[in-house]
DNA sequence: CTTGAAATCTTATTGGT
DNA sequence: ACCAATAAGATTTCAAG
């Protein structure tokens, strides 16, 4: 008999069907959010270099990227790019007060711009919010002024971000 | 003489010193940017695809590459995940309200979070903009409480994401 | 799941145009 | 600056325990 020194009850939550999980929630154990976490960070990492960290062999880390990646866990990889390289300083929130929801359907045109980056819909006294990135003042007034040529909202307030301390995407709670 | 399929005069924009850029702004020529694009959409194809749709040769592809992460511009390759299946469902904007800038170093105890996503300083009337993701609302709610523990602030207004129509990072401009 | 190994593909480099 | 060809390395897949 071996002694296995990585724990010899890994218990898989993959298998047990212990709590019904959400419809689009996804079944994962400790060493997939650890993965997830590792991957999120650097998606340039071997295979062998993630097994080492996880305490697995390469073809199981393989295994278990697929798996993730099939599940749609994993969305894409990416390259994640700076803003500021790009010509691109300037990050700012804007909130549209739009007066019927009509409105939305227009808004959505602006995501064939480059500038912006994100186009909600929220709860409170604003009913749109955009995360938008230019590469000066100048630019954002224009944007703006895109807006404003649209009928049916009562106005927009931006907030320009003078530091970003934090930014980066979902991350496995582990 | 052979005829050039893919232009012969492909000016590279990086030599020519026309105008001055700001200091941290990357030289980049339209394949630059060609390529970040595609970079930022999808990080797996290999040189030999990207090649093919850029009109260049996979060496050719690969420097270009090099370069751009040399340079920063690429910052890293990371994998975007699924918010929705990692039990996170829940997106808010916090916008936090404080009497004194002293607030700020507190609130950036809160990047340990893994719920929250991004933190800014902005202008406005609210002096920081949070962006967290939790799995409901109790989740959300418990955020709050920790914030509002903090002293020297005025208050807290959440923006709940009811749909998000787009979501992606800094892309290029062509 | 692990180990080991083989096949395939990608990446990195060299020299040449 | 790009291309072609080579060399090196990684990923992927398979088999056996």
């Amino acid at each position: 008999m071996t002694t296995n020194a990585r724990g010899p009850s890994t218990r898989t939550a993959r298998t047990s069907r212990t709590s019904a999980q959400e419809p689009s929630a996804a079944a994962l154990d400790d060493t997939d959010r650890k993965l997830l976490a590792l991957l999120a960070e650097d998606a340039t990492r071997t295979y062998a270099e993630l097994g080492k960290l996880l305490f697995l062999s390469a073809p199981a880390v393989h295994e278990r990227a697929r798996r993730l990646k099939r599940e749609g866990v994993i969305k894409a990889t990416v390259a994640a790019l700076d803003a500021a390289k790009l010509n691109r300083p300037l990050l700012a929130f804007v909130h549209v007060d739009t007066t019927s929801w009509a409105v939305t359907r227009q808004l959505l045109a602006l995501q064939e711009l480059s500038d912006v980056e994100e186009i909600h819909t929220v709860t409170g006294e604003s009913a749109m919010l955009l995360k938008v990135r230019t590469r000066d003042t100048q630019s954002l007034e224009q944007l703006l002024a895109r807006i404003h040529a649209i009928e049916g909202f009562t106005g927009t307030r931006s907030y320009i971000a003078l530091t970003t301390y934090l930014e980066r995407g979902p991350s496995s709670n582990l």
